[in-house]
DNA sequence: AGCACGCCGACT
DNA sequence: GTCGGCGTGCTC
């Protein structure tokens, strides 16, 4: 019977504090529990992480703080719920997460908790609501406020925005709580709980597709995935299927047979991907036989979000699907996890804890003793690794399912094919190559459609004086403006800083102002231009911003009213469009260039995702893609869809340089607004961390970031490299989370950092 | 996070 | 003098 508890309270503090259990609540299941408990003045919730047997165990903290007051421990004041909110797999989860990831533990409950189920006591959809206190004479106010600055500012800032959520008036506005409570005090303004309204869920009824006989690949990899949801410890296992080679298929299977033992199945999918065409797969087989299915995505309202979590942890929903925080989906008879498109950056989370979700899935398999499918046509090395080395059980989806064959993919130099082009005074330069128009005129002639790709990141279109080569900045963060044709501005990608665009050079005067390069607009006037009499529609972050706009444009496409579908990363992930047969890439070089270790697996992958969405049907496909490096490995493997090839060579290269996943790494960026002093407080406490860690790792930097500025913050990096991750976390854990920086100052610790920027 | 405590400047 | 705003520190 534990004596005592740890409880961590449901407030951003990340501290725990022991309670006493009283004599009534003994014999009670507390462990992950919600819980009342006193607090100081007053009574706060909170979770109990863990129990503890003896006083001995009580609060390192009463050491520390020994040398005060002896500490009182007070009791529990109340139990919440019938049993325990987190389920005792997930609250280890989280405890391993806080030691890998060096974060607070706090702070990973807070991932496993969404904030629709923390806040879930009576009026758990409400939320406090601010406003003016209406026909008041506004005039007469300021003076009101004359003593007290942040109330007069609170006033300002309601003035402008209008009523709103307080939470994120505080939040956005930087002016404490207390400030807003005056307001209200002296009838100012008025703050009471409201409704944050639920949209109804929308079922439409879906046929049972049955399922489709499988090729022997697809029914051996079933096998192995059947023989391992049976043992007590299953491994982890690779699938790595080629594009259009029938994983989903496999993932259905595998999910139906863990239904029929009675357990349920998580499955993980990027962001991107997780559209209703999506879900509709999974439904089309499940719902017909009233298999019920929860969705998890970051579009749910605060109070879908808390049904579908409901669903989930009271046991009714069978089947979990969702983007990388559903890895913490509440199920307590989990039986497989899948992850889909496990080499996608996007299950890595870019905030604090900067946990990988496909690395989180297999370490909750492991700890459910349940299997952890990671499947993808062209695995992370990380993953190809742990499957060679035998970490991983290995299976392998060679061929596309109906004998359909791999597009053929040609590889236009850019070099040579826009060489005898002559570059007319006041024309743009060719951004197709001639081989590439001709192909796709031939497609257009034949009723096929055609996709053209390329990529935004790398490929934004900055701003270069042709006279002077002065390229516009911005002036919070250090990189090039990019060019918006359509509202005539320049926008940065950062920091969202936004110009009007300049009709002259800033530096030299110079008035005939060319904008280079070739974002999505640039590419879309240009294939209007070519093929006058094709339908062309644009796809990206810019173009998609309605709600229904994807979905509507991707209809169209798919009914054939569309040609020419021009667009980014959007257009590269799972879509299905039988009668695409031709594939362009306007640009395969850009993230070759980028300061980054993967850049070239990154090419690889997408030159293989992008590929993989022509010659689904019964036309073959083709591919061109237009590059100025056409030697490049990423690119010539990719040619020959050679995975394994490029995999074997990148591997040696990374070997060769003791990058990961050879070795483990770890990411440190320190930030400050103040150029000096940020520089000098990295290398201080870079020299304390490389004492502390010793001969264990191998530490490069401090050095400036690769973008060395990001909304007025400087950036410093030590990158930290180390046979194992574990003990150097352990190492570094209680010197991030203890140690106190100076005001403005941000340190991060990235754990397998997938960004180097 | 929120709530005490305490300092400080502005007014009955 | 004293009232209220706002900074600091602490909560098992």
């Amino acid at each position: 019977m534990p004596l005592f508890v740890r409880v961590v309270p449901e407030l951003s503090l990340d501290k725990a504090f022991d309670y006493a259990v009283p004599a009534d609540l003994e014999g009670r299941d507390l462990l992950g529990a919600k819980v009342r408990v006193p607090f100081g003045s007053r009574e706060i919730i909170g979770y109990v992480v863990e129990l503890l047997d003896n006083v001995a165990e009580l609060t390192e903290a009463s050491e520390r703080s020994g040398r005060r007051k002896p500490l009182r421990i007070r009791e529990i004041a109340e139990v919440l719920g019938a049993r325990p909110v987190i389920p005792r797999a997930l609250l280890q989860l989280a405890q391993w997460m806080s030691e890998y990831y060096c974060a607070p533990l706090a702070n990973c409950l807070k991932c496993i908790l969404p904030e629709a189920v923390r806040r879930a006591q009576p009026g758990y959809l409400q939320r406090l609501w601010v406003e003016a206190v209406p026909n008041l004479d506004v005039a007469l106010v300021p003076a009101q406020l004359a003593r007290a600055k942040a109330q007069r500012e609170a006033w300002a800032w309601l003035q402008e925005h209008g009523p709103g959520w307080l939470a994120d008036y505080i939040h956005e506005s930087r002016i404490a709580s207390a400030a807003w409570k005056s307001l209200a005090e002296k009838n100012l303004v008025v703050i009471r709980p409201l409704d944050k309204e639920r949209s109804p869920f929308t079922e439409a009824a879906v046929p049972d597709d049955g399922g489709h006989a499988l090729n022997d690949e697809q029914r051996s990899a079933l096998a192995l995935i059947e023989v391992e949801s049976a043992r007590p410890r299953p491994k982890s296992i690779l699938l790595h299927g080629v594009t259009g080679s029938g994983k989903t298929e496999v993932y259905l299977r595998a999910i139906e047979h863990t239904l029929e033992r009675g357990r349920d199945a998580l499955v993980l999918v990027p962001e991107i991907a997780l559209t209703p065409q999506t879900v509709e797969r999974f439904r089309a087989r499940f719902t017909g036989r009233k298999i019920p299915i929860a969705v998890l995505h970051s579009h749910l309202s605060t109070g879908e979000r808390h049904d579908q979590w409901q669903q989930i942890r009271t046991g009714k929903a069978r089947i979990v699907i969702g983007a990388r925080s559903a890895v913490f989906a509440p199920m307590e008879n989990l039986g497989i996890v899948i992850v889909d498109e496990e080499h996608e950056s996007s299950y890595k989370q870019e905030d604090t804890p900067h946990y990988h979700g496909r690395d989180v899935a297999v370490m909750r398999g492991h700890l459910e003793g349940v299997p952890v499918v990671l499947g993808s046509a062209t695995p992370s090395l990380e993953s190809y690794m742990n499957a060679m080395e035998g970490k991983y059980l290995l299976s392998r989806l060679t061929k596309r399912v109906e004998v359909r064959v791999m597009p053929i993919i040609h590889v236009l130099d850019l070099r040579r094919e826009l060489k005898g082009e002559v570059v007319k005074k006041g024309s743009k330069p060719s951004l197709l190559a001639p081989r590439l128009v001709e192909a796709v005129n031939a497609r257009l002639a034949q009723k096929q459609q055609v996709i053209i790709f390329l990529n935004r990141r790398g490929y934004a279109t900055s701003l270069q004086c042709p006279q002077c080569g002065h390229t516009e900045m911005c002036p919070h963060c250090s990189v090039p403006l990019t060019y918006h044709r359509a509202a005539q501005r320049l926008v940065c990608h950062l920091c969202d800083h936004l110009v009007p665009a300049p009709t002259r050079c800033p530096q030299c005067g110079f008035d005939d102002y060319k904008y280079s390069g070739a974002g999505t607009e640039r590419v879309e006037e240009a294939i209007d231009e070519t093929f006058p009499n094709a339908r062309i529609a644009r796809m990206d972050s810019d173009s998609m911003r309605g709600k229904d706009a994807y979905r509507r444009t991707l209809h169209a496409f798919s009914d054939g009213l569309i040609d020419i579908l021009v667009g980014t990363q959007m257009i590269a992930k799972g879509l299905h469009f039988p009668n695409v047969t031709l594939v362009g890439v306007v640009n395969a070089d850009l993230a070759l260039g980028l300061p980054d270790f993967r850049a070239s697996e990154r090419v690889f992958q997408q030159l293989m995702q992008v590929a993989g969405r022509c010659g689904r049907g019964e036309v073959e496909g083709e591919v061109f893609v237009q590059t100025r490096t056409p030697f490049a490995p990423a690119i010539q493997f990719a040619r020959h869809h050679d995975y394994d090839g490029f995999a074997e060579q990148e591997l040696d290269f990374r070997r060769s340089l003791e990058y990961p996943p050879v070795q483990r790494s770890i990411l440190i960026t320190w930030r400050g607004r103040d150029e000096e002093k940020t520089r000098y407080m990295a290398e201080q406490s870079a020299k304390q961390i490389m004492e502390l860690v010793g001969a264990e790792a191998e530490g490069l930097g401090p050095a400036p970031a690769p973008i060395y500025k990001i909304k007025d913050y400087y950036r410093y990096h030590l990158f930290l490299r180390a046979a194992r991750v574990m003990p150097l976390s352990r190492k570094l854990r209680p010197l991030m989370l203890e140690a106190e920086w100076p005001e403005d100052m941000r340190v991060s610790i990235d754990v397998d950092p997938v960004m180097l920027l």
